[in-house]
DNA sequence: CCTCCATCGTTGACAACCTCCACGATATCG
DNA sequence: CGATATCGTGGAGGTTGTCAACGATGGAGG
C-alpha cells in the first residue's frame, strides 16, 4: 500500500475525504446493525430527539442534504419500528412534524453509545485539539459548497 | 440552517466527513460530465495513467476501497471508450494489467484540470497548510480504520 | 374574495453504488 | 503431485442518489 503514497490520487483531498467518510460510514453501520438502525435512519432519529417540538421533513432533508423523496422512506421505516411519529402541525397544514417516541429516545441512547465506541476505530488516534480543527474545517467546506 | 449549529449531529465528526465528503463528490461530478465520467472512472483513469507498468484489478480495488467486481465494470465501461486496455501479464498469467491508451492521457489531462477547478468552490478558502494538515488527518483515519 | 405561484409531503422511476457469494483459471506451498 | 490461496469475472439483493410529477396547503397581489 505503501507504494501508492505521493501518487496524485493519494494526495487528493476530494479522494481522501470520501476514503474516509466511507470508512467511518462503515464502522458505524456496523455498530448500528445491534439496534437494526442504519447511519441515514440514526441520523434522522437524533434529531427528532433533540427537536422538542419536532422537526419538518423539509428540515430533515436540508440539514441531512438528503432529497425530500429519501426522508419520507426513512420516516416511514422508523414510525414502523415506532421509534419516531408524525404529527400534523397546526401552524402549517402541509408540513407533518416528526416527533421521537419513548421507545425512540432509549434506541438513540443505545445506539449512539455503540456508535460512538465503533468510532473510536477510525478517530480515536486524533487529540481532542485535532478533532476541533478537523470539525471547523470540515464545516467550511460543506457550508462553501452550498 | 444556523439553527442547527452545535447540534448533536452537527458535531458529529461522521456526519461532517460524509456531508463534506458528499459535497466535493458532486461538485467533482459536475465537472466531469462534459468529459462523460464519473468520479469512480476517473479514479481509475488516474491510476492507470500513473502506473508505466500498468496497474492489475486486484490494485485497483485494494486503493479505491472497492470491491474487484466493481473494478470489473469500471475497466469495462472505460476500455468501451477507449481510456484504457487490459493486457495479459507475463508474470502472473492471473492478473490483467491495465494500461491507459493516449486517448486516456489527452482526457485524464483535460478532466484534472476541470475537476480542479470545480473543487475550488468547497475548497477553495481553505490555506495551503490547512490543506497538508487535512491531508495527514485523513490519511491517518484511513489506514487507522484498515 | 380570488387567482397565481411557491412550498411540503408523497409517489414512482431509473441509474449508481455497495456487499456478498460462487465460479474457472492460475499460482504457490508442502 | 495435491491442497490451498489468489485474480478476474458474473450475478443477486439491497441501499443510495437524482429527477419528475402530483395533490394539498400557504401566501402575495389584484
Amino acid at each position: 500500500m505503501e507504494v501508492f503514497m505521493g501518487h496524485p490520487l493519494t494526495d487528493d483531498l476530494g479522494f481522501l475525504l470520501s476514503r474516509a467518510s466511507g470508512a467511518v460510514v462503515r464502522a458505524t453501520n456496523a455498530a448500528l446493525v445491534a439496534h437494526g438502525l442504519r447511519v441515514r435512519q440514526y441520523s434522522v432519529l437524533v434529531l427528532a430527539c433533540d427537536a422538542a417540538e419536532g422537526v419538518t421533513q423539509r428540515e430533515l432533508a436540508d440539514v441531512l442534504g438528503l432529497d425530500p423523496s429519501q426522508v419520507v422512506l426513512l420516516v416511514d421505516e422508523l414510525t414502523g419500528r415506532g421509534l419516531v411519529e408524525r404529527r400534523p402541525s397546526e401552524a402549517d397544514r402541509r408540513t407533518r412534524l416528526v416527533l421521537a417516541t419513548d421507545a425512540g429516545h432509549e434506541v438513540r441512547a443505545a445506539a449512539e453509545r455503540d456508535a460512538a465506541v465503533a468510532v473510536e476505530g477510525p478517530l480515536g488516534l486524533l487529540a481532542e485539539a485535532e478533532r476541533d480543527r478537523l470539525r471547523d474545517v470540515l464545516t467550511r467546506i460543506w457550508t462553501a459548497a452550498g
